[in-house]
DNA sequence: TTATTATATAAGCATTTACTTATATAAAAG
DNA sequence: CTTTTATATAAGTAAATGCTTATATAATAA
């Protein structure tokens, strides 16, 4: 899990999960990654059970794990950081998350 | 930070450190790896500032740094792992550890 | 002084990592 | 059907990582 999230652009990926489910258009959109490279994090996480998927037509939404053996300890972690709910909120605003809904 | 205790075997280091002051010679003897590794980990945490060292003598001590940044965090990730006091004790018993007092 | 002990550093190397570009798959739309 | 959109995967690659062995430094002991 701390392999995991030592990743810079993980750990924002996480901060962003952990607000609310996300698609991985969205991620691509609020991470300056490639979407190959966000998919390939979003793997990882997945294999570590920090994150699960659910596939919802044409789109798959990541969320966090509540399950996850160390679930509270990275709530603690992701809790601590700078918050990230402005971008998210500005994102909103912007309307360019709607389109997933 | 998240980087740093995201190996393994630093992690348990900092275990180790946390618990209390430890000379290098130490960590050898509790943790499965060289002089050299070991060495090279307590560079990368103290460079991180992890860990503060203080030289006694010919033993170099390393302590858990309470000023770092995010120490209360480190502090709430390490005391959420399983104890590894008893293998400290176990230690002490043993006397390995009086020889760098 | 020389030898010993504790620790650090340097160089080399195999492995892992995090990306890139190109392509594949899967669902929805036309 | 074909096209478009969303996502995943594959292959390649440069850089980072964590060790190894050998050697340097620093303090103490003889």
């Amino acid at each position: 899990m701390l392999k995991l999230l030592g990743d810079q652009n993980r750990l924002r990926i996480m901060q962003f999960i952990y607000e609310r489910e996300c698609c991985v258009c969205e991620l691509v959109e609020v991470i300056d990654l490639s979407q190959p490279a966000i998919s390939q994090h979003l793997r990882k996480l997945r294999d570590g059970g920090l994150v699960r998927e659910q596939r919802k037509g044409s789109w798959v939404f990541y969320r966090f794990n509540d399950d996850h053996q160390t679930a509270s300890l990275m709530e603690h972690i992701i809790t601590s950081l700078p918050r990230i709910k402005d971008e998210l909120e500005q994102l909103e605003r912007e309307g360019r998350n709607v389109i997933c809904d």
